[in-house]
DNA sequence: CTTGACAAACCGTCCAGACGGTATCTTAAT
DNA sequence: ATTAAGATACCGTCTGGACGGTTTGTCAAG
């Protein structure tokens, strides 16, 4: 007899929770942080009901693939909406969602994931699934040398922010991007 | 008594075989492969061995960042000395020895000191040391808009490779390094 | 009253590091 | 040139703790 056995049950919004505190912990303390126990309980959860959620550790890491994945995925798409140039659109939508990344709460997720993907073989293994499908569908429109160079820039960029190696100023964001997307066009 | 008791002492070469070995099984297990068990077993070395080497799991990885970032400071330093244009000579420097990575043999410790630098924070933190150290020094030459973009997107190349997301051909890193270059003289 | 959503205790394994020893190397006094 | 005295380079075992996962129990909602 505990809390959170008289609490309202949500299970949805916990399992939410634990996906949130698993990436806030991989920034935290690194990706050793991201153990059952930490989560669990910094989630407010017990180990038993973390693992009611998440069959197993795995399980855990690729709820949050999915999750961020997905939330890449709508966003891509958002923005390749709003481009009326065929050429090169699906770069420009990754450089804008790429860039806006930066200040987004996502940004955090997206921290754990990349280390987690480095980490883990599995989801280094999906990670090479989500890139070559993007680049199989848009192969009529995206497969220039300035294509990939931009993209390539932009996860050097990425990288960057994630080792806060190079502490980039918002002009030079900016110049970068404008030069990008030039890069995209050629 | 055993029989490594009794071969001959060559300790610096035991050093470096547990260097080797190291980036070796993070390549072929991943990072949660580098245990000190499995380290100074592959490299014929006791346990009590090893850490007499290396005081802790965080020394060997320390030795492994300084034994990588040596070679890399002297490779880049060898391009420096053949490149008569001041600007953008560090850039161009770094994108040679990048693009040379994939095919040289350290390519493997390279893989495992990336992993292992987003996994460990102290590393991470050495990593942006090195990283502002070089962009401090060549502050008068490389700080170019065209300079910075280069560079990351070797990085974002470099991190491709890592996780063999994208499948870039011969011909295609040749285009790419040549706008690179043309990047860095701008 | 059945089932989904948890809690709590527990288990086996793995791993970093400590420890106490032994063999080889170096140095320097004889 | 010898050799005693340390320093250095290892070996092999043990332990304490962390961690992933299991099991069993409990409550509450439908």
């Amino acid at each position: 007899m505990s809390i959170a056995h008289h609490r309202r049950k949500q299970p949805e919004l916990v399992r939410q929770q634990l996906l949130e505190v698993a990436a806030r912990l991989s920034l935290e303390q690194g990706a050793a942080g991201v153990t059952l126990d930490a989560v669990s309980q910094a989630a407010g959860v017990s180990k038993g009901g973390l693992l009611h959620h998440f069959p197993n550790k795995m399980a855990l890491l690729n709820g949050l693939f999915e999750d961020l994945t997905g939330k890449l995925d709508r966003a891509i798409e958002e923005e390749m909406r709003n481009d009326p140039v065929a050429h090169g659109r699906f770069t420009r939508a990754y450089l804008s969602v790429v860039f806006a990344l930066e200040e987004e709460a996502d940004a955090q997720g997206w921290q754990v994931l990349t280390i987690a993907l480095l980490t883990e073989p599995q989801l280094r293994e999906r990670w090479r699934f989500w890139v070559t499908d993007h680049a199989d569908e848009f192969v009529g429109t995206d497969s220039s040398a300035g294509c990939l160079l931009a993209r390539f820039a932009a996860d050097g960029l990425w990288l960057a922010d994630i080792l806060k190696s190079h502490d980039v100023d918002q002009p030079m964001r900016h110049a970068m991007r404008a030069q990008l997307i030039a890069l995209s066009q050629q």
